[in-house]
DNA sequence: GCGTTTGTTATACGCTTGAATAATAGGATG
DNA sequence: CATCCTATTATTCAAGCGTATAACAAACGC
């Protein structure tokens, strides 16, 4: 009996590579990093489970793959929104970005906790975490260089570190509260709370930032 | 042929219950969520897999009360960290207390954002971490009062929550900065941050929070 | 001390897991 | 159009999962 194999067609090493790697981030933001198992990613990227090891040595380096991407994809949306025009409303961009969608999402949430909880069990995890955190915490640093400079007030390389630190940590913070809480939250309070917040910090007058 | 069983004794419910849970978060910090499989579990408490059904009606419940049982921890450290003295120094003992160990501990994050990441996928967990959450702000509001109302400082109700949510922001943030990248940071730097940007989120001269 | 209760062990069940291997077919190459 | 390469499917495997159930023994009342 002629047994009937399923057809399918053959994808570019970076095209299968991708789709796999979205269907690792759709399983985890669904079903949690339980819900993630070979057998679930492939059905979603509608290949087969023995595939995924033609790829991906192991489950895991997949996973650290799909942490990676995840991260990029954050640092890309946020710096893309401080783009353009002069360095206060660029800084405004930035951490307005960062408190609203699509970075402040019940998804991206789910995803970046689940990865969290790995990093103290994983060095792999660890590594990617440490690369994309001093990549934003340098972001943001560079932000408030340009925005000093701009207003000729003299603020040290020390100081500066000091204040990325500090408004990374408020930002993170406000960030987590808004997207795990999103109902406690009236429309623009947390943006604006972020904003003032900033200006607070930075020792600004009220109302410098907008 | 006799079959020799296993000795064991006895325990009060609420030993074996704390016993149990406090495994179960063994179990979730050394190896993840994954690795919190009820074998682990009962094998951590010293007791045979069934017993566990006997306690918890499924493993999910398990879960969700070491969930509960991880927060009212925090809670209870930070709160009593906080007691006595006046305003001023239980408001900056709250914030030191929740930026230093043992309250940043790679252990306490992992189990954290282990929850976390159930949130979106459980509403059990997302009323336990509501609960919690709102109990904070709850304290830290409460503090802030105080703080105002010795140094005759006139705040509107609203505004004291505004500021709240800000510095749980800024607390919940450098917590996770310092936490996942403690060695970036010198030994004291964080909680010197942390006081320093509150003072000045809060509009306070700079040293008036030491 | 004896019987009863029930906390605890032991075992089994059906299912899922990540991984390994063999068989197949898509699609480029000549 | 035949050939070859390899991406992909299909199947298998041992291990581990959460749960259910039955047998056992520890501690307590009498």
């Amino acid at each position: 009996m002629a047994v009937t194999r399923r057809s399918y067609s053959r994808a570019t090493e970076t095209e299968r590579r991708e789709d796999l790697i979205a269907a690792t981030l759709d399983c985890i933001a669904e079903a949690g990093i339980q819900g993630a198992t070979v057998r679930q990613i492939a059905a979603r990227a509608g290949v087969t489970g023995g595939l995924i090891r033609h790829y991906f040595a192991t489950k895991d380096q997949m996973l650290q793959a799909a942490y990676r991407q995840l991260m990029d994809g954050i640092t890309e949306i946020t710096k893309t929104a401080a783009e353009g025009a002069d360095p206060k409303t660029r800084l405004r961009r930035f951490i307005v970005a960062n408190v609203t969608p699509p970075v402040t999402d019940s998804r991206t949430l789910s995803l970046w906790a689940a990865f969290i909880s790995h990093i103290p069990l994983d060095p792999a995890f660890a590594a990617i975490h440490r690369e994309s955190y001093v990549s934003f915490l340098a972001e943001l640093e560079t932000l408030l260089i340009a925005f000093f400079a701009e207003r000729g007030r003299i603020v040290s390389r020390q100081e500066c570190r000091a204040y990325a630190i500090a408004v990374n940590g408020l930002i993170d913070g406000l960030w987590l509260e808004g997207t795990l809480a999103p109902d406690l939250f009236k429309n623009e309070e947390l943006s604006e709370t972020a904003i003032a917040s900033v200006e607070a910090m930075l020792r600004l007058p009220p109302g410098e930032l907008c």
